[in-house]
DNA sequence: AATTGTATGTCAACCGGTTGATATAAAATA
DNA sequence: TATTTTATATCAACCGGTTGACATACAATT
């Protein structure tokens, strides 16, 4: 049967509150008492029920984590780097992937809350969901504008826009398109799209934005790209507002007969280690990914601990100059 | 202050076990009764403390994944699919990823026994970690050996090492090489190299198998490789164990001045959605990622209810035929 | 009218670990 | 010698929800 603390007193010949000491490392204690307490511990197998634990404490060390998927490079990694962080630190991480679904993220949020969860750290839709309000939990969000009481961390993504378009007007680009995601999802990354808009307004350009949003199948993109490329036939730049979208604007775009980057030139955003491997010829503004975990991770540690912690966080983005511009 | 069963009961006007027997729908209940319940967790904002109830039912509908990392295609695909139908299926997923490091591993299984989890998928490192044996929780491997007591699901590697070999073989390749992994980590994927050397076998051609470590970081892949084809110079064929190593000698292999397929041709394997998008032109052998996180949740689960389960099941594989042979 | 079913309450114990209050005894210190 | 510190035990309550046993009252059925 399984193991408990009574058993392991039992064992040592103590009282289950001088093992509870033991495993707290609280009170006074001779070194012998700890040696019989951890070769009974040892001796049976013991492992603690941490369930029992959490409720009286009052403290899970669990740290829930919604995302839109992690079979993504951008949050595959993202995910993985803020793993790895949270368990340095003490915590275990609860995932839910809510395919940016309002109703998927609500039913992850209340599970997560029911668990008890001390902090949460959240990326994915942000449709007025409630109980990111009433939870009274610790939440920190990357790339989405929660409300005020929640802080923000994302790269610089006026500048990345910036730097993209520049790089694309500097190179001869003339016709630019950019794409993004639906506005009304409320996103710092929406700044691209600004900045994009901003810089061909001074060059006397006129910005085209075309819709391509992050949930849709890989056979409605590509349907959408095509179109896209048939409502302007004279485009000779995009700015696509991340890597995987890119990726097949690329492939879209050879298909059509395009050289890339004669007739077309082609900027990302995103820059995340497997798309470093996998098409590593795609020039795209890279986010310093993993920067932006170990902040996330900080700040929901300080807002657990009640630290005052800034309301938005903004890291600096690279161009990673790859052959396609 | 966080709102309990009796908040809700002294509201709704009834005592905290009707209010348990609404929760949980058990023993006789009025209509009435229900939506004054309803009406007061609603109006209290209550929610559940699943920490308490975990403690008395002994059951905390979690299940622990332990996978290298997330940070990778063929794991993100993996992990993401494995989320959804555990999920789907009423279970939450904590997440570890060990990178391979067998004493990361054996911290993270013992945090989730500690934690009560109900079940476990593992695909990690396997060396020999006893709290797999003692712990008597069900565990699902998947693309590893741990023992007889652990069902197994994988791809068909040695169909699919089978299937890699002859088309290189069957396109002209004279001198084909094999990369692995470390063959002291035991799993199903040497499967791959031992159809590779049967087959070569068959055609009188010697055999190599050059061995890249997952865990090594991209640098020392890269250098590995460049002195791959140092060693091999004559080479023009090649089976690379997964789909990112595949890319990394693509990569090495034209800067190297070789013609792909012309000069060497290139088949990979894992077929991972990302993988898809970023580099479609790499002739792969396709694994059935989302199929076998659908066979490991169901094996899980059956395991959970004390069904039968059978100790290894072998799906199916393809050829996704790219431009790289 | 008697019996059975429905509805809800009371009570207390439980799940496993934590911990404060208090007690006792021995060792160390002033 | 008196006081303080160290070491360990006992006891019981707690964390929040679950649930069985039993009670009471009313409604439905035989």
């Amino acid at each position: 049967m399984v193991v408990k603390i009574d058993d392991v007193a039992r064992l040592a010949g103590v009282s289950k509150t001088t093992v509870s000491r033991v495993l707290n490392n609280r009170g006074y204690l001779s070194d012998t008492t700890i040696k019989k307490v951890h070769d009974a511990m040892e001796s049976l197998n013991y492992q603690p029920n941490a369930v029992a634990r959490q409720l009286f404490k009052k403290e899970t060390k669990l740290v829930g984590l919604i995302f839109p998927t992690v079979d993504n490079p951008f949050f595959g990694q993202l995910v993985a780097e803020l793993e790895k962080r949270l368990f340095d630190s003490g915590f275990k991480v609860l995932i839910g992937n809510s395919m940016n679904d309002p109703e998927k993220e609500e039913t992850y949020l209340k599970e997560l809350i029911s668990n008890q969860v001390d902090g949460l750290i959240v990326g994915a839709q942000n449709r007025d969901i409630s109980e990111y309000h009433t939870s009274n939990l610790p939440v920190v969000s990357i790339d989405r504008n929660m409300n005020e009481d929640i802080p923000v961390i994302s790269s610089d993504n006026y500048q990345g826009g910036k730097l993209a378009t520049e790089l694309l007007i500097n190179s001869g680009a003339k016709h630019i398109i950019n794409t993004n995601g639906p506005v009304n999802l409320k996103t710092p990354a929406n700044r691209r799209t600004q900045a994009y808009a901003d810089v061909m307004a001074s060059h006397n350009m006129v910005p085209h934005t075309y819709v391509i949003d992050f949930n849709w199948d890989i056979n409605k993109k590509e349907r959408i790209i095509n179109e896209m490329f048939k409502e302007y036939p004279e485009m000779d730049g995009i700015f696509v507002t991340n890597d995987m979208d890119a990726a097949l604007v690329w492939r879209t775009a050879v298909k059509l007969g395009y050289k890339i980057p004669q007739d077309l030139k082609i900027v990302g955003y995103d820059g995340a280690n497997s798309t470093r491997v996998l098409l590593p010829e795609l020039t795209t503004i890279e986010q310093p990914i993993d920067e932006i975990a170990q902040v996330a991770v900080k700040t929901l540690i300080d807002r657990i601990q009640g630290k005052e912690i800034p309301a938005e966080q903004i890291l600096p983005v690279k161009v990673w100059k790859g052959q396609s511009v």
